[in-house]
DNA sequence: CATCCGAGAGGTTCAGTATT
DNA sequence: AATACTGAACCTCTCGGATG
């Protein structure tokens, strides 16, 4: 059992003292949005913490200036300016700060239906912090965020919802350190991508591409992953997928050749890949798009 | 075009070595 | 000491042939 300070009764009620906003979502918020459950701010001056476990929720704390303390997972972390926390509210965390030292901080408890793939893709690395990138909006996305929450209705929801996923995209590409205009891909990748989308339709496997590179194939896999944040693999997979679309739609060539046309020798093979990427079959989504 | 299934390739993890 | 790289072991998934 884990004691809970609530942060207001921790500190003196101050002007510039945290504020902190409960929400109750609607229904449909629920069933189709992100929603927020709770999000707050402030400055805080002396010691005090917030401590919770077992939350249906998950948890991004970005720190504006000073320094706090994050435990999760039995592992502490300095939280600095510029640096963002990403977790899984399910387990236990406690996020404080020490005395003498202030923290200006901005949190939010949130919860949707895809909030978890996020995660996943914030968590493949080894700390739940992320430094962010010099062009960062999160601290702005904050302040809209909690105006939002002032008169709570359908616009505001709706609203939140889309502020939520500008929050968990900028983490999670801060978390890849991509930048947007700059992804600043590593000459090996750059090269291995290049490769990829002008030879996808020859037998490229990692072994071939690791030779040809003169690179161990176990670390271009690792390097690719980190970059990209997707294999080879999977990088070549969507690359045919996506011409295989353009082919359905742009010719009348058969399921068949426009499987070879990929690189992919084998239709069967080909068509469950489609599926699987596609929701739909190969013929079926070149009547069903071809219509519009 | 869809499903099943076995073989083999690919991905991940981890321990170790080399380099900076 | 930190980072980059290598490779073995293990597990997962892809591929492609057979069949309906």
């Amino acid at each position: 059992m884990f004691v809970h300070v609530p942060l207001e009764r921790a500190t003196d009620p101050r002007p510039d003292s945290p504020i902190r906003h409960i929400a109750t979502p609607s229904a449909f918020a629920q069933a189709s949005l992100y929603y927020v459950q709770e999000t707050g701010c402030g400055r805080i001056r002396e010691k005090c913490f917030l401590e919770r476990d077992t939350l249906g929720s998950y948890l991004i704390v970005y720190t504006v200036s000073g320094t706090g303390t994050l435990t999760y997972r039995n592992q502490s972390h300095r939280l600095r300016p510029g640096e963002a926390a990403f977790i899984d509210g399910q387990h236990h965390h406690r996020f404080g700060s020490d005395a003498n030292k202030e923290w200006e901080l901005y949190w939010v408890y949130f919860n949707g239906a895809g909030v978890r793939t996020y995660y996943e893709q914030f968590a493949e690395q080894e700390k739940p912090l992320a430094a962010l990138l010099p062009d960062s909006q999160l601290g702005q996305l904050f302040e809209r965020l909690q105006r939002e929450q002032l008169i709570p209705d359908l616009r505001a929801e709706l609203v939140a919802s889309s502020i939520l996923v500008s929050m968990m995209t900028e983490v999670v590409l801060a978390a890849h350190q991509y930048s947007s205009s700059n992804p600043a891909y590593p000459p090996l990748i750059q090269g291995v991508m290049q490769v990829i989308d002008r030879d996808y339709r020859q037998r490229l496997t990692l072994d071939r591409l690791a030779d040809r590179f003169e690179v161990n194939k176990f670390h271009l896999a690792k390097l690719f992953k980190r970059c990209t944040g997707t294999t080879p693999g999977e990088y070549m997979i969507n690359r045919r997928i996506t011409r295989a679309k353009e082919l359905l739609l742009d010719t009348a060539l058969p399921v068949g050749d426009i499987a070879l046309e990929v690189g992919i020798e084998n239709t069967s093979h080909f068509i469950n890949l489609f599926k699987e990427r596609s929701g739909l079959t190969p013929l079926a989504y070149r009547k069903k798009w071809q219509r519009i």
